[in-house]
Parts: C-alpha cells; sequence; structure tokens
DNA sequence: TATTTATGTCAGCCATGTTGACATATTTTG
DNA sequence: CAAAATATGTCAACATGGCTGACATAAATA
C-alpha cells in the first residue's frame, strides 16, 4: 500500500527524504477525468439553458428524483452547499413546477421534496442523454465494462462517503423500481 | 449536434434510433461519476483556497504544465473559455509568478506559455493530492485496474475530442519525460 | 415555558463564466 | 507596399451560483 522507495541507492532525484517521498502523477487519469466529465455534462447543459436552467438546477431536481420525499437537509448534505445556494435553484423549480414541497407527516417543520411528473419527465430526459453516451462507452468497452466502471468510480470516492453514496443509490433504486 | 450512432461499434443491444425506445437510465454510474469527480477535485481545491486561487487557476496552471510553450490560443481550445475569462486568472497567475509568457520567435504576435519553477511546483503538489486518490483507487482494484479507468476514460469523451486529447497526453508525456 | 431544530429569507460579496466593442502588434496577402 | 487577417489584450457590463452573516417563523423537544 505504501511502496517507498527510500533509502536504497540515492538516485540522482530522489525526494526529500522529510517531504514524504511522492509516486509520479498519474498525468493520463488526471486529464482523462478532466475531459469526460466536461463531456458527460456538457449534454445536459445544453438543453438546460435553453429553459435557463444551470447545472445546479440539474443537480436538485436529480437528487430529488431519485430520492422522492428527501428532507431539504438531506439535500443540503448531498449537495454540499449552503441553504440559500440551495433556496435560489429550488425556488426557481418549484416556481416553474417542476419540484413541489409538501409539510411532513410527522414532523411537520420538514417540506418533504418531490419532483411534480414534469419534472420527472425532464430528470428523465437529461439522464437518458447521459445514458446514451455511457452506454456507447460499454458497448465499446465490452462485456464487464460497467462492472469495471462501477468498482473504479467507487473506489474514487472518499472512502467516508462510499457507504453512504452506495447506499443510497441502492435505496434511490429500489424506490424507483416500484414506483 | 446530430450523433446518431447507427451501431458503429457494435453494440449488440442498440434501441432504434427513432424518438420512441430509450434504455433506461443507468443511474449508478451517473451519480458514481458525480461523487467521484466531486472528490477529485475537492483536493486540490483545499490547497488552492489557500492563495485565494480557484479551479479555473488550476486548469490554467496544470495545462501551461503540460504543455510548456503552448499558445494562448491552443489553451483557450482546452478550456473552452472565452479569453476574457482566461485573461483574469491568467494574469493572476503571471503576477504571481507561476506562469512566464515569452514571445514566439517564429511568430512574434504570439505569448507563449510557460510555468515557472514556483508553478511548476504547485501543479505537481497537486497532481500528487489526486494521483494519491487515483492510486488508493488501483491499489484496491487489483492490477489492470489502471488500464480499465483508461479505457472507461477515453470511451466517455466525445468521439471528435477523444483523438485530440489522446495525442495531447502522449505529446504532453513525451514533453515531461525529457525535461 | 424555554430551547432547539428545520426551514426560509434578506443583503451583500466573490469567483468565474458570458457578450460586445475596441486597441495593438505582427504576419500574410493581393 | 497597402490592406487584410491574425494573436492577443483590455474595458465595461452582466449572469450564475457559490459564500457569510443576520434574522424570522413554526414546530418539536427538553
Amino acid at each position: 500500500m505504501s511502496p517507498k522507495s527510500a533509502g536504497a541507492a540515492g538516485g540522482v532525484s530522489d525526494p526529500p527524504a522529510g517531504a514524504g517521498t511522492s509516486a509520479p502523477p498519474i498525468w493520463d487519469i488526471i486529464e482523462l477525468l478532466f475531459f469526460a466529465y466536461r463531456d458527460f455534462v456538457g449534454d445536459p447543459d445544453e438543453v438546460l439553458s435553453k429553459l435557463t436552467f444551470g447545472r445546479a438546477h440539474h443537480r436538485v431536481l436529480h437528487f430529488v428524483n431519485r430520492n422522492p420525499g428527501m428532507k431539504v437537509a438531506d439535500l443540503l448534505d448531498i449537495l454540499n452547499i449552503t441553504k440559500q445556494s440551495l433556496g435560489r435553484v429550488l425556488k426557481q423549480l418549484v416556481d416553474q413546477g417542476f419540484v413541489i414541497q409538501k409539510e411532513g407527516a410527522q414532523d411537520r417543520r420538514q417540506r418533504l421534496l418531490f419532483v411534480t411528473p414534469k419534472g420527472e419527465a425532464l430528470s428523465l430526459k437529461l439522464a437518458q442523454l447521459q445514458t446514451v453516451r455511457i452506454n456507447r462507452a460499454f458497448a465499446e468497452l465490452g462485456p464487464g465494462a460497467h462492472e469495471a466502471a462501477r468498482r473504479f468510480l467507487t473506489a474514487m470516492i472518499d472512502s467516508d462517503n462510499r457507504e453512504g453514496v452506495q447506499r443510497q443509490i441502492a435505496r434511490a433504486d429500489h424506490v424507483k423500481a416500484r414506483s
């Protein structure tokens, strides 16, 4: 796990011992992630801009669609932004009929979030644009590509968040599958 | 934009090209990409914020470091932003001694971009943060993980850009390996 | 009853993207 | 050579979506 090639035969380019030895940068993955993510979010961006929406709206709509009835606080945790930032885009989505808020049944302070049919349709449309790209990639790569991608991306997530993310994905799949 | 890929890559279960059928969204990859990319850029963000720099500075510094002597126009193409946006962050990087501009030898209108030693050090530091994450993932996934990730990410890039990206990565590797 | 919690809102700031217009130096072309 | 095209820079104005801080309200909880 920690291949410290320290001490051995002092090569010309040994880093200073105290500074902690570093593996050489993995430039190809760093750059491929940049370009892949850029294209990946680029498809939805085009559709969204026609509605005068941005990526922020997309993220909110996506997670509300995937987690019907979620609390505002949960959404803030996932998006990792402030309630003021969320409030701005959420208000627009509500005003334009993509999302609705319902008072919590047990805790009436909560405003549980749901997509409207209109909101679900938009969320689905955007997800399908991205799915076209993903499926194109999987088709090129052959069988096992989906599993390999899932494992790679999961391993790239902070280990603290990983379980939560996996649980969230599993739960959302369950909910959508029943609907 | 009309990227109707009519079975170019031999996908067995391609849906009909017409408007009707769509493959179900691949929710897990969509969400894993979101979280993986978020954590991936999160590490550098922390370091950058202490220098009152942002992601925009990171991108500029990264590509200049990887492509010493590149033209401003080339950088604009890669980043896909306007020269005004670039100008702002580039000026800060130049003023603070991370990047220098040299008049082109053949074409004296050009301002070729280079990182200073200070700039290279910062670029390397940021890349190493990301490399730690990537190597941790590869270590978890076992042999072949690097190749699999490279293939997946490459396949996710717009096919028009793919060659250019690969050429750029190869060229930059060559340059850095010689330095 | 007092406090904490869930949410919303106002006001303002910052970073980074945009468009449009224009300036300057240099190269290329007719 | 004069004219046009090119590479770059700059000024001004604006939009989006982050942020902080302060404060308000309703409902749950101690």
